[in-house]
RNA sequence: GCGGGUGUAGCUCAGGGGUUAGAGCGCCACACUGUGGCUGUGGAAGUCGUGGGUUCAAAUCCCAUCAUCCGCCCCA
């Protein structure tokens, strides 16, 4: 019997691992010089943690979350986002106690029953960033301004930043009202199902990408025009926050996120190499989250950042990092010098210097073919007459050239020459 | 959840009812018993995705199923 991965999931083999470990790495570099500190949160939690917060009506609750009862009976759900875990810790643990705002940074799988596509699976991966505690839109600033910096830091060359602002409870309310009464016409002719989504939420009628669904809402009313003062006054300020960092965007009315706890600031970034799924993260802000986990109120805003989207973006540039070969691999050129070559690559990697050995007892020349094969840049080549002499042939396998170095001097002939 | 395309060697693919299923790349060996890449010669490697059906005969036709890709929906 042989086995497959789970539909919509994906190994990452040896040849990807290295671009994945060089995307996680440099996000959490950056991150944590704006001071974002990284948590970690379980796989799993109670289902009712996301029923809560992103919506019972929103895709991700009501049909793709893997949820299921476990052995004591409880309602547990795989976590299909990154926000509530990490928000559900910060006040399980009381992180904002020292007051002042907490950033939090994390690395997370997530789960979503749907049918997978070009750059929508299963099982998939995001890195992100919560900023609890701060209602100024300089929080809001900051966080698109890491994410912007993240996507530049990857070489991404056509990311476009779409703004929006979905205002407080009153502006939403109207507006949803707003939307129904304008589409009144064009869903009467709509399936009956339909009709209850759209009802449930109109907001989801905005991002559609059905032409006839597109052309029933032109000259639809933007969310814009019902904001609040307030919520007015902010929306601009953060535009003029973007500005003053240097961060291009596109005020876009059509972006309203598909989980249900967006308050005020949401905002997508989306490339052109991507195909049908054009976003690369999605986030906002959401000053009611932390309330409805049974906090005192706490605005907050954040990230999530889609790992393989990031990736797959990388790669159409042809710009994934290459990983590099050992620097040394040591080759017995007879049987009776493989005690010695063994005890020279303890000692090289004592040193902190790659070295591979042979471990399958080969003639010399299969081991060079190791050698060209794991991509070492050199070869040390030992036989009866380096063991006598205390010397190491080294052979640099890129410009053929062999060099006699004595085995004392071979750690720092070998770190000299390190990339 | 809905629609379409594709599953043949490790990889990329050809073959489309009739003997032992092919190529290129890769792999192994030898030419070259102290040296990788290049060249030549030889070799190994396939439940033709899986299960059922039609047929004297199925990789080939039919049905189902699984996987995968693309789109709808939604989003990361």
């Amino acid at each position: 019997m042989r086995f497959q991965k789970p539909r919509g999931t994906h190994d990452v083999l040896p040849g990807e691992s290295y671009a994945w470990r060089w995307l996680e790495s440099t996000f959490f570099e950056l991150a944590g010089r704006f001071g974002y500190r990284e948590i970690r949160t379980p796989m799993f939690e109670d289902a009712e943690l996301f029923v809560r917060t992103s919506g019972e009506t929103s895709d991700v609750v009501s049909k793709e979350m893997y949820r299921f009862t476990d052995k004591g009976g409880r309602d547990v759900a795989l976590k299909p986002e990154g926000t509530a875990p990490a928000l559900r810790a910060y006040l399980e643990h009381s992180l904002g106690a020292q007051g002042g705002v907490t950033r939090l940074c994390y690395n997370t799988p997530f789960f979503r029953y749907d049918r997978p596509q070009k750059g929508r699976f299963r099982q998939a991966h995001q890195v992100g960033l919560e900023l609890v505690g701060s209602s100024s839109p300089l929080a809001d600033a900051e966080v698109i301004e890491v994410t912007t910096r993240f996507f530049a830091a990857l070489g991404l060359d056509d990311t476009l930043v779409k703004l929006n602002s979905l205002g407080r409870d009153a502006c939403r309310d109207a507006y949803r009202a707003a939307i129904l009464e304008y589409a009144e016409p064009f869903l009467r002719d709509a399936p009956e199902d339909y009709r209850d989504k759209v009802r449930k939420n109109p907001l989801r009628l905005l991002d559609s990408k059905d032409p006839t669904t597109q052309e029933a809402l032109v000259g639809c009313p933007s969310v814009l025009q019902f904001l609040e003062d307030e919520s007015r006054a902010r929306f601009d300020r953060l535009q003029g926050l973007l500005q003053e960092a240097g961060i291009a965007f596109r005020v876009s009315p059509e972006i309203v996120r598909g989980l249900d706890y967006y308050t005020e600031t949401v905002f997508e970034v989306h490339s052109e190499r991507l195909g049908a799924q054009t976003a690369l993260c999605g986030g906002g802000r959401y000053d009611d989250l932390v309330e409805e986990l049974g906090g005192s109120p706490t605005p907050s805003v954040g990230v999530g950042i889609g790992i393989e989207r990031a990736l797959m973006v990388v790669e159409e540039l042809g710009s994934l990092p290459v990983e590099e070969g050992p620097l040394a691999f040591a080759v017995a050129a007879g049987p009776e010098t493989a005690t010695f070559v063994r005890a020279l690559a303890r000692t090289l990697r004592d040193e902190g210097i790659a070295c591979m050995v042979d471990v399958g007892e080969k003639s010399l020349k299969s081991q060079m073919k190791q050698v060209d094969r794991a991509n070492a840049r050199y070869a040390l080549i030992v036989g009866e007459s380096e063991v006598a002499g205390d010397r190491v042939t080294v052979r640099d396998l890129v410009s053929g050239t062999q060099s006699d170095v004595s085995r004392d001097e071979l750690p720092f002939w070998l770190k000299a020459r390190r990339p």
